[in-house]
DNA sequence: ACACCCGGCGCC
DNA sequence: AGGGCGCCGGGTGT
């Protein structure tokens, strides 16, 4: 059963009702008011939730209680169809754009007059829409994983919110603790104490009382004025060189980017009442991972996750996937030989055991260098030897690199579609330049294809892990048949590209951990069915996201 | 004043 | 001449 809700006005919702198929049984039209408490009705035979976004939908059943357990965001799914290269030539595909293409409006964050300050649905019905991508996806190539894919980022999309009404638990002070012991003590209206301390010794040593270390360009021309041959600002070429001022002056680049991207102004802005609420983007990157837009959850600092703390009486039980991508590569492409090195819980030391490479470092540059392109240094050393042990994992990303290369698209396992490439066709007319640069081009655009079938099918995994175990933690917190919200039972609080974070009552910690693993296993045979490969996660129990491996 | 880009660097 | 991001301050253009 489907539930296809969309607002017709301001305060107004209108809520189509719809058998298995999408035919309609019943519309209701509700006030705005009246919405929660008739999801939550509905919610007991837990129907798909149809709706255009559930960054709009979903917030509000959440503070009012109503944890939903399935659904469909048609934007994000239109999106998906419509660069499909499996669902081309449906007639989705081929249907003149319209507003269901448009990016997802934003709504602001924690606003309570959602409904108020809404733009205008889309035009169209959701339920109408729904059949549209319904029978694209029945007329596709690939129904079986179309649908799948739909599905996986939808939970995505649920998952998201309800991280962001979780929020991940932080402990203020003890941020300002790390903030205090490694910056200094904070200057009003100047850069805190050692960082200042820092800046005079970086103007003694280039004999420039005024130069400003956070001036890239002013800072450069200092540098090669004292006589440092640097052709940028770069810790990678400063740490080459022996002059008094590097030591000082890198120095003062980790200070300077913890002060401004995780400083006192981040903590003030981001942390409230012990969470930060950061804000997610489901599949905002094209190969279908989570993008951010504000508060900067994917990049946060090893320096800062000792500020990352459980309620008292909870635990964080912190999860990663352990060599994600190789592992994926290997059951995408059938190499049965990268299946087995995968089958050490160190994918890496597998290589090793089976004698293709001699060190683990070998091993991990030879299998990035696979996955992104690498040509120079160790992983271009590797590539022989990896080409000879792992034929078949290394022709699939190799095809996937000449097919970018040639301007033709490439797609994930569940079907996601790289976007189109420059056409690479060969033109006489152009000057050698020209022709070296679009030469030139065309390699990187092979790297891009090359990286997105691996980026985007691993995301794929880490959606159906998360989905997967989303319902598992609900159960393991007594399920429907308990009236407690989702933040008062064992919930995620976080999530970056192959890591979870559940937020769990200590006494069921270690159910939340062997959840993590199961759920793990799961994801496995949803994507692959009984492909050979394992994907093992490292789960540890913690009371501070820093003491997590 | 605002929008945009860039260098640099954090994360995966 | 290794893929994907976001954020910051500085710098430039309007």
């Amino acid at each position: 059963m489907y539930v296809a809700v969309s607002s017709p006005g301001p305060g107004l919702v209108d809520a189509a009702v719809l058998d298995a198929d999408g035919g309609e049984l019943e519309r209701v039209h509700l006030a705005s008011d009246e919405f929660p408490a008739w999801a939550a009705e509905r919610e007991r035979e837990h129907p798909r939730w149809v709706w255009a976004d559930t960054k709009r939908w979903y917030p509000l059943l959440l503070r009012a209680g109503v944890r939903v357990e399935r659904c469909l965001d048609l934007r994000m799914c239109r999106l998906i169809l419509r660069t499909a290269a499996a669902a081309a030539g449906t007639g989705l595909a081929r249907a003149p754009r319209d507003r269901w293409d448009d990016p997802a409006h934003t709504v602001p964050a924690a606003s309570d007059a959602l409904f108020e300050l809404a733009e205008p649905e889309p035009d169209g019905d959701p339920a109408e829409e729904l059949r549209r991508q319904r029978a694209a996806i029945a007329e596709s190539a690939a129904p079986g994983r179309l649908t799948l894919l739909t599905a996986a980022d939808s939970v995505g999309a649920l998952v998201a919110v309800e991280l962001e009404h979780a929020g991940l638990p932080w402990d203020a002070e003890r941020h300002d603790r790390i903030l205090v012991e490694l910056l200094g003590e904070r200057v009003p209206g100047g850069r805190p104490a050692r960082m200042e301390a820092l800046v005079a010794e970086i103007r003694a040593a280039l004999d420039d009382p005024d130069v400003n270390p956070d001036s890239a360009s002013t800072l450069l021309k200092s540098l090669q004025r004292a006589g440092l041959r640097v052709g940028s600002t770069s810790k990678w070429e400063l740490r080459e060189h022996d002059h008094p001022v590097v030591q000082p002056l890198l120095a003062y680049k980790r200070l300077a980017r913890l002060y401004t991207a995780n400083g006192w102004a981040w903590l003030g802005e981001w942390v409230r009442g012990g969470r930060f609420r950061p804000v997610y983007v489901p599949a905002g990157v094209v190969t279908g991972r989570w993008a951010s837009d504000g508060g900067g959850a994917l990049q946060l600092p090893k320096q800062v996750r000792a500020a990352v703390v459980p309620d008292p009486g909870w635990k964080l039980v912190v999860a990663d996937a352990a060599q994600l991508e190789p592992r994926v590569l290997a059951a995408m492409s059938g190499d049965a030989a990268m299946a087995r090195a995968g089958r050490a819980h160190d994918l890496y030391q597998g290589l090793v055991e089976t004698g293709a490479v001699e060190t683990r470092e070998q091993a991990k540059y030879g299998m990035l260098g696979a996955i992104y392109g690498g040509t120079t240094g160790e992983s271009g050393r590797m590539r022989p030897r990896m080409e000879r042990a792992f034929p078949r994992a290394m022709a699939f990303v190799e095809s996937a690199a000449r097919a970018g290369e040639a301007g033709e698209v490439v797609s994930t396992w569940l079907g996601r579609t790289s976007p189109p490439g420059r056409d690479a066709a060969y033109d006489e007319t152009r000057s050698y330049d020209e022709r070296a640069r679009a030469r030139s081009d065309g390699r990187a655009w092979g790297r891009f294809t090359r990286n997105f079938v691996v980026q985007g099918t691993a995301a794929e995994w880490a959606l159906c892990w998360m989905g997967a175990l989303r319902r598992m933690l609900w159960e393991l917190g007594g399920g429907d048949a308990d009236p407690r919200p989702l933040t008062e039972r064992p919930h995620l609080v976080f999530f970056l590209h192959d890591e979870l974070i559940v937020h769990a009552p200590a006494e069921l910690a270690d159910a939340a951990a062997d959840a993590l693993r199961a759920a793990a296993a799961e994801a496995g045979r949803i994507l692959f069915g009984s492909a050979p490969v394992e994907f093992p996660v490292t789960v540890a129990v913690v009371d501070s996201y820093a003491d997590a491996k």
